[in-house]
RNA sequence: GGAACGGUGGCAGAGCGGCCUAAUGCACUUGUCUUGAAAACAAGAGACCUUACGGGGUCCGGGGGUUCAAAUCCCUCCCGUUCCGCCA
């Protein structure tokens, strides 16, 4: 959620800013969070006035009686029991209009970061390094890089999502035999490539209401997520979730930051928005594998660390031999929580297209105010300043396995239709350096 | 899943309707003393909301209730420990 002080006092600024998103309910949305906020201060209060006045009338009351003075007591405990009737009916009040002003917070979005470009929709998203392809570009691929994973995974006995479409549903896939032991050896490889400065992690799949709600999918977005109702719990449908609600509603110490945290997990998507579209091969699937990296940082930290993200996930791309570029996230087209964000984008010259396999994002403290994230500062001489600050979070895959295991298949298979499997892999395959072979 | 007992400040741990504005110990911070440190002594110290910056309010696992008044009584949920059952 966005700061209410912030926007308090820097409301015309605000406005402006999410304004850039081109989302026109947002300037609505403002109004009436201002109004409801100045209306919940003025309750907050009568109602503190109100309660000062009982806790002050009950001591009167226990003194009273202790004195013996029963007749004056009486008189006293009337007088406060009116008083609490005034609280109940206030803090009726105040319980509807924070309420209210809750859910118009979850709804709201993150400011933009002033450097994000402007934009409407994913159109405009600028390329920011890259493309790094083949002499010749697009049309320097050969012809045999040019057939589709899904043909190529079904030819070599590695791919078969016939199968698990018959024992889960739809959009489920499954790698056999070599195809899997590289869909694992990716995760293994990203893991011990990020290990130098993030501690790994092995976090819930299953995550409570509260959560979800912390990283942004709840409420807005409960349609894409799988619920497990009769436990009330959901399942990720990324480590970002758990990992971020790591430290939630703790205090952690400056000296710790930034914190640096890895974790190979599942994801579960229900896909709902996207039904029919990819369907074929490894491209969108209800279930798959992904390691993420993440950090809690200061804002100090954070544009440092974002780009250092986005580094690391471009060369384990460049070493594991793909072709790829970097876009970054322009203002219209910028996730709910997201302050400022670059997209990876590896070429996959069998089924022609540019794969998204890693969004890194920067979150501001939109995040931890959610999750309720903090930190401690320190002075020059390295002791706690008084009061607390939020953190600032970041994120992103550091390999997502099902669409950088289809581009590897199109982009190393070669004139015999066997597939070299990337040098750096090899420590993870039990011998094999190609499929099919 | 069943039973019993628990959840209090950074930690340990008392309190079981009103002098709880939460004892005490440890740890912490600042003074005094000291060349410096330790020890001793003294004082202080949390978070959140709000403020006319004097204050005021909230926080004893979460929520609800009883009461003039709740850490304390009642209900409910969550978490923990131990025993039983079941399992990997």
């Amino acid at each position: 959620m966005i700061d209410v002080r912030q926007l308090r006092e820097h409301a015309d600024e605000t406005c402006s800013a999410l304004a850039r998103r081109g989302d026109v309910t947002c300037d609505s949305q403002v109004k009436e969070l201002l109004e409801l906020d100045q209306q919940l201060r003025q309750l907050t209060a009568r109602r503190d006035e109100a309660r000062a006045k009982i806790n002050e009338l009950s001591r009167q009351v226990g003194q009273l009686r202790r004195d013996g003075n029963v007749e004056q007591a009486d008189v006293v405990q009337a007088e406060s029991r009116a008083l609490g009737d005034e609280v109940g009916r206030i803090e009726g009040e105040h319980e509807t209009v924070s309420s209210k002003m809750h859910d118009l917070l979850l709804h709201i979005p993150n400011v933009p970061h002033p450097d994000v470009p402007a934009g409407a929709s994913d159109d405009d998203n600028p390329v920011v390094s890259g493309p790094f392809l083949p002499n010749g570009g697009l049309d320097g691929f050969a012809a045999h890089q040019r057939v589709p994973h899904w043909e190529i995974g079904e030819a070599l006995g590695i791919l078969d999502n016939e199968r698990a479409t018959k024992i889960a549903a739809s959009m489920f896939t499954m790698q056999r035999g070599a195809g899997a032991t590289m869909a694992r050896a990716l995760c293994q490889y990203a893991l011990d490539s990020n290990a130098d400065e993030f501690e790994e992690i092995r976090p819930p799949s299953l995550v409570s209401t509260a959560t979800l709600t912390s990283t942004g999918q709840l409420p807005k977005f409960a349609d894409d997520a799988y619920a497990i109702e009769r436990d009330d719990l959901w399942c990720i449908p990324t480590a970002e979730v758990p990992l971020t609600s790591l430290y939630g509603g703790e205090i952690l110490d400056a000296g710790n930051l930034p914190a640096r945290f890895m974790a190979y997990s599942p994801c579960f998507r229900r896909e709902a928005g996207s039904a029919g579209r990819d369907t074929r091969g490894m491209l969108r699937a209800h279930e798959f594998d992904k390691v993420e990296i993440l950090a809690l940082a200061t804002p100090e930290q954070a544009p440092g660390l974002l780009s250092d993200m986005v580094t690391r996930v471009e060369l384990m791309i460049s070493s594991l031999g793909l072709h790829h570029r970097v876009i970054e996230i322009c203002s219209g087209d910028l996730g709910q929580s997201h302050h400022r964000s670059f997209d990876i984008e590896v070429y996959a010259p069998g089924c022609e297209q540019w794969l998204e396999v890693s969004s890194v994002s920067w979150f501001s403290d939109y995040q931890a105010r959610r999750a309720d994230i903090r930190y401690r500062q320190v002075d020059a001489d390295g002791k706690p300043v008084k009061g607390t600050v939020l953190v600032h979070t970041l994120n992103g895959s550091a390999l997502a396995v099902p669409r950088v295991w289809a581009a590897i298949l199109e982009t190393h298979r070669q004139a015999d239709g066997i597939v070299a499997i990337p040098e750096v892999l090899w420590p993870y395959m039990r011998g094999l350096t190609v499929l099919g072979g």
